[in-house]
DNA sequence: GTTGGCATGTAATTGGTTACATGATTGG
DNA sequence: CCAATCATGTAACCAATTACATGCCAAC
């Protein structure tokens, strides 16, 4: 069985693109400016992503003269690359999902709103949260049982994995709360986030 | 300037050769079965890795005969291995560093107690509570400013992040304070990674 | 006498990194 | 004119994944 173009980093573009078209410079600086940054970025990688999900069909690119500059490619999501990304997105959320990191299913979830709607959110963050209680579990039990046999950094440092995953517990609540209230989150100047520490 | 065997997992792997020599196949076990299952496990991975590490003079290994099973060879760190195993994990910690995930920095802090000693440890700690400062008011300014731009999915993504960090944050202070205690946790046989849990 | 665990590896393919190449337009 | 920025790409290299290959020994 054999499956396309499943990297991570294709699914980030087809998320991008699903929010507007873009060209790949645009995909670029995305990657380079906000937050995704810990996504690729370069060009030798951004541009090789682009053409493998071209020539899945996945997107499709027109070219655009613009007024200035040079000519650039813009691309668009095709039928068959929004059903793709919705279906990764949607994907089942296990322990073992976590235990490369939770990096993928969060970007799953940055995307779900405008790909799925309000409504399915607060199924994936229950979803979501089941796996992290699992997850952590496991996590706790080996602690546990370790703890004694290791140097303190190393357990220390397992630890605060464990931290992490208890953090994102607790950010599950506060999601779905956020999701239950009002749908009027336009900003006072009051932030919600804690500065000094939580 | 060339630098040779420097991924992470080729790091992990010498880390683990400093706590006591292995083959490959413990090595393997060690990611499979302990709490370092995101780092990569496969034969495909960690017997190339190994081999470049011996090719670069970092480990060497002897051949084994063992009373029954087939013969293994046991690698043990070399001097240059441990050398730049010990420089590796003093490495500076800058916000940069933490944008593609902390899970590199907590390996090295993992590392550093055995191999370093305890004096060690409240500067490493030091220093990263620095640079998450650092990192976590840059996206915390970067959340205040996209917030209303973005669908609160996402925005509530990366929330989950910061949160993330804050809790690392806090896991600093913790972590210093464990050493700053009466070592009442040191002693237990010497190093060893257990098997079971999982 | 075959299954399953120990133990080591290779091959094909894929994807990402670094560094370089190209060319056009805008601003000093 | 020159540097910077927009915009797109290529080439060499390296590392990881998946899947397969091998062979030995113990237990059932």
């Amino acid at each position: 069985m054999k499956r396309s173009a499943d990297s991570v980093l294709g699914y980030a573009i087809l998320g991008l693109l699903h929010q507007k078209p873009m060209s790949g410079y645009e995909v670029r600086k995305v990657f380079a400016e906000t937050a995704m940054g810990n996504y690729s970025s370069s060009p030798g990688a951004i541009y090789p992503a682009l053409r493998r999900l071209e020539a899945n069909k996945l997107i499709a690119g027109k070219d655009e003269s613009t007024t200035g500059g040079r000519e650039r490619r813009i691309f668009r999501l095709s039928a068959t690359g929004t059903a793709k990304l919705k279906k990764w997105i949607l994907l089942p959320i296990s322990a073992e999902t976590l235990g490369s990191g939770a990096g993928e299913v969060m970007l799953r979830f940055a995307f779900l709103e405008q790909v799925h709607g309000r409504e399915k959110c607060d199924t994936f963050l229950s979803d979501f949260r089941t796996a992290l209680l699992d997850y952590t579990a496991k996590l706790e039990e080996f602690s546990r049982q370790n703890r004694e046999r290791m140097p303190l950094s190393a357990w220390l440092a397992l630890e605060q994995g464990i931290r992490g995953y208890q953090s994102m517990l607790e950010w599950t609540e506060y999601a779905r709360q956020q999701y239950r209230e009002p749908a009027t989150r336009i900003a006072g100047p009051r932030s919600h986030i804690s500065k000094g520490g939580r």
